[in-house]
DNA sequence: CCCGAATAGGACATCTGTGTCTTAATAGTG
DNA sequence: CACTATTAAGACACAGATGTCCTATTCGGG
């Protein structure tokens, strides 16, 4: 069905949304197609409206979240090292899913159980071998993830530290938390 | 120059606006309008154009910020207890200093420096007296304040657990991330 | 109760974004 | 190199938002 090429635009219109809309949540269909170097005949080609293309962002964050989650081996160690592997990966990946911080409620995707799924189990087996806060309800311990990814986010648009400074606040923040004691 | 009846209304739009913009950015005038039982017009009559509305929420959240960090005593007790404080009153009104999760970064007041003014100060003084952890540098206790803030705020819109409950691990995780040990 | 202040409701021109097409140019591939 | 797939560029109609204005109505303070 698609060509190489066709995949390539697709991919880099996708990536020039994120970057775009995450910048400004009011980025008309011409700015995304400038950024990604497409006209915006080629932008609607490929998706049909804007709903579509958002709905189309939406699918490919998720998607490569759970190739980003895989590359932390949830299953590995105890709950707690395997969170900490999570975390370091989000972080480093934040120019994707960032996009999340933007949401506003009703649009996020009406699934999207996926990510509570994996930090849940991660969780879970926390608790159970004792490395985790067993007074955190898992969904809390998610949230609370995702808020200091947040964070760490908003830290480094200002590079008031470096990029390594940050990361490390951010994972100590979180063992902090986390962690039993 | 106003009288009591324009200061309500005005006071007004601008909570519907924190309100209407807050749940989706892209909200038209009438849409604002409508969520403060007022017409477009009367809207248009008070702020000139969208980005005078803006700025005029974006000063409005800035005063009440000020109302709500003074109502927290941040001068008493440890640096620990003045923060505590301070992140109860805050939770308390999310619905009005949430505005601030929604601003693309270069929407952002220019100077705005207020808030880590206030926190900084209370940071510094409980590095000092020894209740708030000395490796964590202030701004980052203040982003990391706000995005537990931000993780609060989410776990209200969809409620999971009770706001009492959402608020009891709010400060149970601030506490832990930022209290010694 | 009354009069001025404030608002509702709507008309109007304008502007921007959107979605659909068409044609010429360009890119990639066999 | 040749041929096809893909794109750029722009015209077009349309919808919605915006900002300005005016008039009838309602509100509220004295």
């Amino acid at each position: 069905m698609t060509t190489p090429a066709q995949d390539r635009t697709r991919r880099t219109i996708l990536l020039a949304a994120i970057r775009v809309l995450g910048s400004n949540r009011r980025a008309s269909m011409r700015e995304i197609g400038e950024a990604a170097d497409v006209a915006r005949s080629t932008v609607h080609r490929y998706f049909a409206d804007r709903p579509a293309l958002e709905a189309a962002v939406g699918s490919f964050v998720e998607e490569e979240y759970g190739r980003i989650a895989e590359n932390a081996r949830p299953q590995d160690g105890t709950g707690l090292e395997a969170l900490m592997r999570l975390a370091t990966e989000l972080f480093d990946r934040l120019d994707v899913v960032g996009w999340w911080f933007l949401m506003p409620e009703d649009e996020q995707s009406p699934d999207a159980p996926e990510e509570d799924e994996i930090v849940s189990a991660i969780v879970d087996r926390g608790h159970a071998d004792g490395s985790i806060d067993p007074v955190l309800p898992s969904a809390w311990v998610s949230d609370l993830l995702w808020s200091l990814l947040y964070s760490a986010n908003a830290h480094t648009r200002f590079p008031r530290h470096t990029r390594g400074e940050v990361r490390s606040l951010f994972l100590h923040s979180l063992r902090k938390s986390v962690a039993v004691g």
